[in-house]
DNA sequence: TCTGCTTGTCAACTCAGTTGACGAATCATT
DNA sequence: AATGATTCGTCAACTGAGTTGACAAGCAGA
């Protein structure tokens, strides 16, 4: 009997080339409204935590303060994010979506989950709950691992 | 009631940190011996695939033939792999893993499985399976997606 | 006040993977 | 056999995600 390692192996292994074809298709689908990968994940977290600073996002997105930095510029400038100054420290901002930027986030998740529908019915909710739980737990996993070592 | 739909796409969400953890612990993990993520991947499809051509391994591992190309040169010349004359095909090669390439592979999926299993144990058959089953089917999903646009 | 951590900013860099171009070889037609 | 399209190998430039280093300014605790 192998099996339940290697099913697990061999899942893992398909991460990478499955995150490859995900972003083939965000993109290929005109989702990305001019939006980065990066930008997007800045637009989604914002929507989650509206008014997060940038270390905030950095928790919660697990990306170092630079890129976040860099991105929060960026859409800064394109109107999807507002910076208003933050009240605990100075010279330092809270981060709010601007409408525009709502609309954007609001309408890739909109396409996104309708995509996604089309494939959601080939499973039960218990599989689809189950696939929820273990990849979750192996980010948390994985996460753990990097940091120990 | 949350709807499966919502767990499906938290969890396609989670893919590219997901992969970001994987890559930093596997690197922490001293597991990768020198050797790159997509020299890797080519050890493991040859693995599976021994005397396959460069066309071959492209169409397996889903990736540019000039990629492919390139980290078989690199492989090459780390000794890992030698190019065999194809016989089909003059000026053309099929691929094989020397023994310390096999040494190399063998060495980091046996780390890699050791760390997954600690994992496993917190997983019943099932549910890795499910997992599994999910994750190839989105894998397929997503590439046809991209291919139809 | 000194010390150490946090934040914002500028810059250089790595790494995965793609794209373009070109010549040689192969294959399919006629 | 001649031709045209496709395949394969190779060189090269490029994009995009994400990291790392450095520095100055603010903050908090001793």
């Amino acid at each position: 009997m192998t099996h339940s390692l290697d099913h697990l192996y061999d899942a893992v292994q398909a991460t990478r080339p499955l995150l490859r074809n995900i972003t083939a298709a965000v993109e290929r689908g005109s989702i990305r409204k001019g939006v980065t990968v990066g930008q997007r994940a800045i637009l989604e977290g914002l929507s989650l935590f509206p008014g997060a600073s940038a270390p905030d996002l950095c928790a919660k997105l697990q990306l170092k303060r630079q890129y976040v930095a860099r991105i929060l510029q960026e859409v800064r400038q394109a109107e999807l994010v507002e910076a208003r100054a933050n009240p605990k420290r100075a010279r330092s901002y809270c981060y709010w979506l601007t409408p525009g930027g709502k609309d954007v986030i609001t309408a890739i998740r909109a396409e996104e989950m309708a995509k996604l529908s089309r494939f959601s019915d080939d499973f039960s909710p218990e599989e689809l709950a189950t696939y929820h739980r273990v990849q979750l737990a192996l980010t948390q996993f994985f996460a753990d691992i990097a940091k120990e070592a």
